[in-house]
DNA sequence: TTGAAAGCGCTAACAG
DNA sequence: CTGTTAGCGCTTTCAA
C-alpha cells in the first residue's frame, strides 16, 4: 500500500510473525488458514499482515506441500475459436476450484507439443489437459502418466491408453452429413482437416480416435449405405498452415472431375474454404456445397448461411476440468454435461450440378 | 521411462548426484548449466540424470533464484478473436525467451481483475500484461507496480501511469470512419462498445485511455468540421454480456429516429450487431451501414462484406510480451513493430436513408 | 493453542 | 574444477 516500500523484498510469514509478536508457525497458520490458531492470535496476524501488504508466496507453498495450484493446458492453434471457447469452459471451472491455467500454443507440431509437456511438468501443474495434435503419437503423454500427472485429453484419444478423454462422439451426425450430401447427389465429396497424418489417406488408414476418424467414417458409411464407392482422394489431411490449406482447396478445386460439395472439419478450415471458393468465382451451393463443423455465430451470417455440425464446445472445456478436477480428488458435479453433436441445416447445400436432384 | 516408478516421487538433484558419485552442488552445476564442469563430470551426470528421468523442480528453482519464468495475462474475454489472436503473439514472443504464459479471463469484471492480479502476483510471475477492463480503476495495477512487479498495458492505458503501454492508434483511422459516413449522409450513427462505464456517455465523459475514446472522438471531430451536431445518446457502452449488448442494438434500432448506421467497437460486437439486423429484417447496407473494428477472416465472406478498421493484433500482442521482456532484462529486438490501423472499405456502407446522397 | 526445528529441491556463496 | 554450507518461504512434525 504504502509507496515507500521501492526495491524491497515482499513481506514473509516470518516478517509477519515478528510484527505480530508470535511464532513463525503460528503466523503461518493463521494466515494459511490451517492448525489451531486462537481468535486473538488470528486477529494480530491478520491486521499485522495487512499493514506489511502481506501477500503469501505460492511458490514456496507449492513447494513445500508438493501441491500445486495450476493446471497445464496444451491446445493446437489457440487462434482458432473452437479452443478459445474450450479455453474458457475450461478456465471458468478451475477457477472455481482455485487452479490458474498455464497455457502452451504448440502450432499443431508435435515436437513443440512434447516441449510444451516436458516444460508443464517441469514447472510441476498439478495436472494436464492436452488437445493432442496426434492421436498416435503419445510417447510423451504416456511417460506424464508414468510419472502419476494427471493428464486428460481434450477431442483427440490416444488408443491403448486408459486416459480420461473428453470428446463428442460424431458417428450419428457424421453418418448424417454424408447422406445430406449424398442424397443431394453428391458423390465427389471432399474433406479437409488439419490433422497430421504421415501418409496420405486412404481406405483403411488409421486416423486414430480423432474426431476426424468418426467424421470421415460417417461419410465412408453413407457412401456404403448409398452403395457408391468414395473417392479417397478427396480426403485432405495435414491442412494446419494457410499454405497447406490453400494447396487442399487447389487440388479439390481445380482438378478435373474437382469435388461438389466440401466438408470443413473446423471452422478456421471453413472459413479458409470459403475464401478459396469466392476467390474463385463459384457460388454456394449451385456450384459447391459446404459443410463445416463448428456452430460460430459467423457461420450463420454468411451468405448462403453454412449448414454445421454443432458441438457444445464450452461445454467440453467444462468437462474436460471437471475430470482433471475428480482426478486430482475435487469434489465436482456428478453428472456429466451431455455432450451431444448435432447437425444444424441452413443453406449451403445444394443439389450437386449434373445429378438427377439438380 | 521404466514402468516400474509407480507412486514414485521425482528424481531429485540429490538423487542424481548420488548416483554419479559427485556431489550435489556439482550435479546441479552440470544439471543447471552454469558455473564450471569437467566434461567428465558432465557426461557421469547426465546419463545419470537421464537414467533416472531427472525433471529440474522448476518451482524449487525459481524460489531459490527469485525468477520465475512464467508471466501473466489478463484478459476481459479470451472467446474474443481479438485476444485470441494477441494472445498467440504474445504466447510465440515469451517462449523464445524461456517463458510460459499463465492466464486468466476476467469477463471483463473488474473484481474478477483485481483477483487474477491478486493471484497472478501470489505465483510470482515474472511480469504481467494486462487488458484493463477499465481505463480509470487502476489501483490494482498500481499496487503492482508498487511492488517492483512489471506491468504492461494491453489495448487500454491508464491515465497517471508511466506503464508501457501497447496500442495502436486510432485517431486517423477513426476520423475516417466518421468522414466516410458522413459523407454518406449519415448523421445518426450509432457506436457500440463493451466498455465498462458508470454513467451513460455524454459529450466531455471521460473514456479514459481507451482506443474507444479514439474512436468516438475520431467520430466527433467529423461532425464537428461537418459542422453538425452528434446525439451522443447513440453512443452505447457497456455491452459486454450478450443481454447488453441486445439492449444497445435494441435502442439503437428501434427508436423513434434509429440510427442510420453503426459501428461496431469490436468483431463479436460486430456480429451481434448483425444478428440483430438480420433477425429484423434490415438490409446492409441499404437499410443501415454497419462498420466494424477488427478485421478478422469472416468480415470478408459475409454479404456484403463489411468496412472495417483493420489492426494488427498479433503484433500488438508480440510488442506487449517485448515490452515486458525489455523490463525483465532481455534482449529483443530494438526496433518497434509498426502498429498501424487503417479502413478498409468494403460493401457495407451506403448512402443513409433519405439523405441527399441517396 | 503454541513454538522450535526440520525440511521441500534447488542455487549461491565460499573455501579448497 | 569441486565440495560444503547456507539459505529461499513456506508447511509440518513433535513437544510443550
Amino acid at each position: 500500500m504504502t509507496k515507500r516500500e521501492q526495491g524491497v523484498r515482499e513481506a514473509t510469514v516470518a516478517d509477519v510473525a515478528r510484527a505480530a509478536g508470535v511464532s513463525k508457525a503460528q503466523a503461518a497458520r493463521a494466515l494459511g488458514g490451517y492448525g489451531a490458531v486462537s481468535e486473538q492470535v488470528l486477529s494480530v496476524v491478520v491486521s499485522a499482515a495487512e499493514e506489511l501488504g502481506y501477500r503469501p508466496n505460492q511458490l514456496a507453498r507449492s513447494m513445500t506441500t508438493g501441491r500445486s495450484n495450476s493446471i497445464g493446458v496444451v491446445v493446437g492453434d489457440i487462434e482458432n475459436a473452437h479452443f478459445g471457447l474450450a479455453l474458457r469452459g475450461i478456465s471458468d471451472e478451475v477457477r472455481e476450484a482455485g487452479y490458474t491455467v498455464v497455457l502452451v500454443n504448440t502450432d499443431e507440431d508435435l515436437t513443440a507439443e512434447v516441449g510444451a509437456v516436458q516444460e508443464l511438468l517441469q514447472q510441476r501443474v498439478a495436472g494436464l489437459i492436452v488437445a493432442p495434435c496426434s492421436s498416435t503419437e503419445a510417447a510423451h503423454l504416456e511417460s506424464a502418466h508414468d510419472h502419476n500427472r494427471t493428464v486428460v485429453l481434450f477431442d483427440r484419444g490416444v488408443r491403448g491408453w486408459a486416459l480420461d478423454t473428453v470428446r463428442v462422439d460424431f458417428a450419428e451426425a457424421a453418418l448424417q452429413v454424408g447422406r445430406l450430401l449424398l442424397d443431394a447427389g453428391h458423390r465427389r465429396i471432399g474433406y479437409i482437416s488439419s490433422l497430421r497424418v504421415e501418409e496420405p489417406y486412404e481406405q483403411g488408414t488409421d486416423l486414430g480416435l480423432s474426431p476426424v476418424a468418426d467424421r470421415v467414417g460417417g461419410i465412408e458409411r453413407a457412401f456404403r449405405e448409398a452403395g457408391a464407392e468414395w473417392d479417397r482422394s478427396l480426403v485432405k489431411l495435414n491442412a494446419a498452415s494457410d499454405d497447406a490449406l490453400a494447396a487442399a482447396c487447389a487440388d479439390l478445386l481445380d482438378r478435373p472431375g474437382p469435388a461438389t460439395a466440401v466438408v470443413c472439419s473446423d471452422s478456421r478450415i471453413a472459413l479458409g474454404v470459403l475464401g478459396q471458393i469466392k476467390r474463385r468465382g463459384l457460388r454456394v451451393p449451385q456450384d459447391i456445397s459446404v459443410v463445416a463443423y463448428d456452430d460460430f455465430p459467423w457461420t450463420e451470417l454468411v451468405e448462403p448461411p453454412l449448414t454445421v455440425v454443432s458441438q457444445p464446445v464450452y461445454d467440453m472445456g467444462r468437462e474436460a476440468a471437471r475430470a482433471l478436477l475428480r482426478r486430482l480428488g475435487h469434489r465436482v458435479p456428478a453428472e456429466q454435461l451431455p455432450l451431444r453433436a448435432h447437425l444444424v441445416e441452413r443453406a449451403s447445400v445444394g443439389p450437386a450440378a449434373g445429378s438427377p436432384a439438380a
